[in-house]
DNA sequence: ATTTAATGATAGTATTACTATCATGCCAAA
DNA sequence: TTTGGCATGATAGTAATACTATCATTAAAT
């Protein structure tokens, strides 16, 4: 069956990769349906077992809990992020056009056509913004970092301070920009639709675009 | 009894204003501690009504539940942190040097003289470095946000973005920019204590140095 | 035809997040 | 000095949560 890509993850975020099997492509075709739904806080492996017609014992057979079910997916998302930058990169040659490009893909990942015909990319980008910082907010952070559990995000964050490099090889704040414009991309979303008084982006159709454009005018101007 | 200063926080944050009160201001103090300890998601009423010898049920009578106790601590961190503002920007007429005073207490209001004796502002400080941002990445956020609940730090940011106005009249993005301040400093920090890969911060002695080195070197070049 | 792996069905347990009720003790007004 | 009221303590109870364990069933692989 064609199910579209699959990404290589690290074997410590679940028991069984999910990836595998019909139940597992069920779990989290709705759990990404579920966490957007109740918030990652209300969400419990009960209520997608019944929503998935299975039971809970089954779940647990994939992920340990739910924090880990979390950390799966947004280790997808940001797998799929790099899978598309490198894509929409490799014809090109001059750093500016490969940062405007990169930035362009992380905030409109979601836009692209989909690759995997049970992941809902707009649902799944719309958890990343609410939900993803939670992942590394936890008091097992360091020995979660330790086995690697943070790999997908950190190679993006290196893939982006590179090209960031490239562009202007004497900046010294490269790894601080390009988390920035990750936190700035998921943040300022997230106000535009929660607490605009906290940020210039209009809640609309293009708030996307104009995001984009922000993000784009704050780093070249740094840079610069 | 002298205690310090005392901020007026919008009172749907409590049930009873926890600074009236002994078992109040012990119930803020020893929550500030084991917030720490145990982060936010193990901390429990139980646990600190056991830490106090009190009971569950009389700290029921002043929060909620723990995420009230959360964003009642997180506003009277953002209400100190404006009142340093305030106090330190005072007798500035130049905007960017009012701007400069601002990041430098965004970052290092915690090393400041403690105005509040049942406070710890460096344990808040770490707090709200690691969990400020859950109290509103929830399911509750709009009605809370209607409420006034995150009154606070919106002012908190509308001031910053008045200056940063004052800097550059022309500027379209004060408020991200002023909000992103905010979110750069808890994140680069965090970064250079648990995932160091994410920034260019080091974790030592200085790192608060640097990162108001950094984020004035940020602000004023975007500014430019 | 037999083994094996995946899933389902069911039950149980410790902990959590409260809620309710009543007792106690202290301060302050009458 | 008594009385009333308020803050706190003590205790109990409940529904939901986050698992863990066991055994039965089914389907695929050899």
């Amino acid at each position: 069956m064609v199910v579209g890509i699959r990404f290589q993850l690290n074997e410590s975020l679940f028991n069984k990769d999910p990836q595998d099997t019909e139940l597992g492509r069920k779990i989290l075709e709705q759990s990404i349906i579920l966490i957007n739904e109740l918030g990652i806080e209300s969400f419990n492996f009960k209520k997608l077992a019944a929503k998935i017609e299975s039971t809970e014992a089954s779940i647990y057979r994939y992920f340990d809990n739910k924090h880990m079910l979390l950390l799966f997916l947004t280790s997808w998302y940001w797998e799929w992020v790099e899978y598309l930058i490198d894509l929409n990169t490799k014809n090109l040659n001059n750093p500016k056009d490969q940062l405007k490009v990169a930035i362009h893909n992380i905030v409109n990942a979601s836009t692209e056509n989909p690759l995997t015909s049970y992941i809902n990319e707009n649902l799944l980008h719309q958890i990343i913004i609410k939900e993803s910082s939670k992942v590394y907010h936890t008091t097992s952070v360091d020995i979660e970092n330790k086995n690697g559990l943070f790999l997908s995000f950190k190679d993006l964050v290196s893939k982006v301070a590179k090209i960031i490099e490239g562009v202007n090889p004497k900046f010294p704040y490269k790894r601080s920009l390009a988390s920035n414009i990750f936190e700035m991309s998921n943040n300022q979303i997230y106000f535009s639709q929660h607490l605009p008084r906290l940020t210039d982006i209009k809640h609309c159709d293009k708030s996307k675009i104009d995001l984009e454009e922000m993000i784009s005018y704050f780093v070249f101007k740094i840079l610069k």
